[in-house]
DNA sequence: GTCTATACCACGATAGAC
DNA sequence: GTCTATCGTGGTATAGAC
C-alpha cells in the first residue's frame, strides 16, 4: 500500500500517546494543554485532532489501554501449578513487575479517575474490578485450602493491592535495592500478612 | 477590639479554606477555578485575594496545615506503655482513624504534590518524612526487642503506610463494615506482616 | 470586606489552505 | 497530514469604588 509522501501517521500516533502519557503523569491531565502535547510531538495543536476526538477521549484511551494491557498480561502470565500461596506469590511478583515497568500509565490511571466523564469512569472501574477479582479468587482458594487465614477477603485484597502498588511511589531503578530484591521483600510481607 | 460592621473575616477565611479543600479533592487543583471557589463561598473571585496570596499559596497552606495537624495529633496521642508491637497497633489505629476523619485533606495532600512549586514541595515532603520516621522508629524498636522480624525496615514502613492509607480509597461510613471493624482487620494484617 | 470591571493571557476545538 | 488563523470561552489576578 503506497503511502503519501510526508505521511507519518503510523509514527505520529504512538508518539502523541506517549507524549500525552508522560505529560499527564508529570503535571496532571487538567494542567496539561493540547498545545504542550503538540509541542512535545513537534506539531501544531490543531494537527492532534487527526488522531483524537477530544482531550477527554485521549485520557480515556490511555487509561483503558493500560487496564486492558494489565488484564491481558495477567491472563498470559503462567500461574504456577501448586497451592494458592504459590499463586499469591506469583500475583505479587507479577503486580510489582508490571507496574514498575509502566510507572507513568499506573500513575495516570490511579490519579486521573476523577477527570473522567461518568461513562468513561464506569468503564475503567469495571476493568479495575476484574483485576481485583483475580486476587480475591486466589485469597478465597487459600482459605478453602486452609493455607491462608483472613478476617475479610475483600479487605485483604484491597490492602494487598494498595501495598503492592505503593512500591511505585518510591521505587527507582538503580536505587538502594534492585527490583528483584524489592519483590522478595514484598513477597515475604504478603505471605506473612495472609497468615501463612 | 471593635469590629467593622459587615466584617466577617473570621467566618469567611475558614469557609474559603473548606470550600477550596472540598473542590480540590473532588475535581483536582488544576481543574478548579478561583471563580468556582468564590461561588462556593458566596463571594466574587477578586474578594478571595484578601485571604490568600495566590492559588498556589492556597494549595500549599492547605497541605501544610494537614501535615502539621497530622504530626501534632500523633505527638498528642498517648502511646501505650508496652512493647513495640503494642505501639505498632496504636500507630495503625491512629493512622486509620486520623485519615478516615479527613478524607479530603488526605486526598489533596497525596494527589496534588506535583502541583506544588519546587520549594513548597520540599517543605511538604520534609513533613511527610517526619511522619514516616515515627513508624520506622517503632519497627526498629520491635526488631531490637525481637518481637518483629523484617527484611527491610524502610520498605516495611512504606508498605504499611501504603496499606493503611489505602483504606481511604474505599472506606465509607455506613458501609458493610464499621470503622472499628476495619481497624481490627487491618491491625491483624499489620501484626502478621511484621512477623509477630 | 466585598463589589464591579477589566487587563491580559491561555484554553479546546474548528476551518480551510496547502 | 500538517499548517495558519481564529472563534468563543474562561483562566488568574489586580484596580478602584463603596
Amino acid at each position: 500500500m503506497a503511502r503519501k509522501p510526508g505521511s507519518r501517521a503510523e509514527i505520529t500516533e504512538p508518539r502523541l500517546r506517549a507524549a500525552a502519557l508522560k505529560l499527564f503523569a508529570r503535571h496532571g491531565y487538567a494542567a496539561v494543554s493540547m498545545r504542550q502535547i503538540a509541542r512535545e510531538v513537534g506539531l501544531q495543536a490543531g494537527a492532534l485532532y487527526q488522531y483524537i476526538s477530544d482531550k477527554q477521549g485521549l485520557l480515556f484511551d490511555l487509561m483503558r489501554g493500560h487496564m486492558e494491557e494489565l488484564l491481558s498480561a495477567w491472563g498470559a502470565s503462567r500461574p504456577p501449578a501448586g497451592d494458592a500461596l504459590a499463586r499469591l506469590e506469583h500475583f505479587a511478583r507479577f503486580h510489582i513487575r508490571f507496574h514498575a515497568a509502566r510507572a507513568d500509565a499506573v500513575f495516570v490511571s490511579y490519579m486521573e479517575l476523577r477527570n473522567l466523564s461518568p461513562g468513561n469512569f464506569a468503564a475503567i472501574e469495571a476493568l479495575r474490578r476484574r483485576y481485583e477479582a483475580e486476587l480475591e479468587a486466589i485469597l478465597r482458594a487459600g482459605q478453602d485450602e486452609g493455607t491462608m487465614r483472613l478476617p475479610d477477603t475483600r479487605l485483604a485484597a484491597m490492602a494487598l493491592i494498595a501495598m503492592l502498588t505503593g512500591v511505585n511511589t518510591w521505587f527507582r531503578e538503580g536505587g538502594r535495592l534492585s527490583r528483584a530484591e524489592v519483590e522478595d521483600i514484598y513477597v515475604d510481607m504478603v505471605r506473612k500478612a495472609v497468615g501463612a
